[in-house]
DNA sequence: TATTGTTATACTCTATAACTATA
DNA sequence: TATAGTTATAGAGTATAACAATA
């Protein structure tokens, strides 16, 4: 990048486009980090929620996700088609589908968990340990605005 | 979202995960602020640094913004075509062409910014003035690793 | 040989509307 | 009427390879 660029245009101090930025870069190292088990940032934080005791529905998981229902259903496609979760019917609601993992998904998720973690561990190695963990509050602060 | 949400999966406390969704709701408010002057965040974007002093090349502006060559080609036909931005040939180098914004894309980048700092207040309500301060210096050393 | 901009292509992501079955 | 999941589709974003002009 050329040298003038020290010169820093206004961009640099907007902070959407510090956060794109920094999103970029943390996406890619975790995408990379997940290549070996065949999964995505998307399939992982499904699989993630699916493990979780909660027993969320398709629907909580589009909202926590912020993604649009019919999206999580292209997800659970493809995972569940893999073994690693399974959509079990609400007795409470037929309508609703609890996303739970197998056993299968369970150990997937533990192996991808820790490449995620070291993937993170390199995405914030300019930070110092206080400041990674002030820069989670603030973050989730913004994540989550109104909880 | 469910009410059981609270126990917080593990997600939560993934910073990865807080950096997408904090981004996502930051581009969110940022694509309703630039729609009124047919600006995405991305020709916005490229759009500021073309007002800049810099006299970017196009392979700058890319790298800059972490984008491929190829993709600030189309962004670049639009915004010229709409008479926001012009191709100067660099004197020095017939191969590269230098990025520069026309009277029309000054005004119309000046006003899109207005727009966008108000999206950015918005966006980080949740902070007090100093947070914010804090969180840009934050993520600008994730943004810009080795720099 | 290497680099800048370009074209072409394919794949992923995002957003929307409409449908079904249940409530 | 409203909600959960689904299907279909189109548009935006991302990634790659190959090419012409120039260095």
């Amino acid at each position: 990048m050329k040298s003038e660029m020290r010169a820093e245009p206004s961009l640099v101090s907007d902070t959407a486009f510090l956060l794109a930025r920094a999103n970029a870069n943390s996406l890619a190292t975790a995408h990379a980090a997940l290549e070996p088990y065949a999964l995505r940032v998307r399939s992982y934080s499904v699989l993630a929620l699916a493990v979780t005791e909660a027993r969320l529905s398709q629907r909580d998981i589009a909202e926590f996700l912020r993604l649009d229902p019919s999206q999580v259903v292209a997800l659970l496609d493809d995972l569940q088609q893999r073994s690693l979760v399974n959509r079990v019917p609400d007795p409470t609601d037929r309508r609703t589908k609890v996303v739970v993992a197998t056993a299968e998904g369970r150990k997937l998720h533990g192996k991808a968990e820790k490449a995620i973690r070291a993937a993170e561990r390199q995405t914030l190695s300019p930070l110092t340990s206080g400041e990674r963990q002030l820069l989670g509050e603030l973050l989730h602060r913004l994540a989550f605005p109104a909880m």
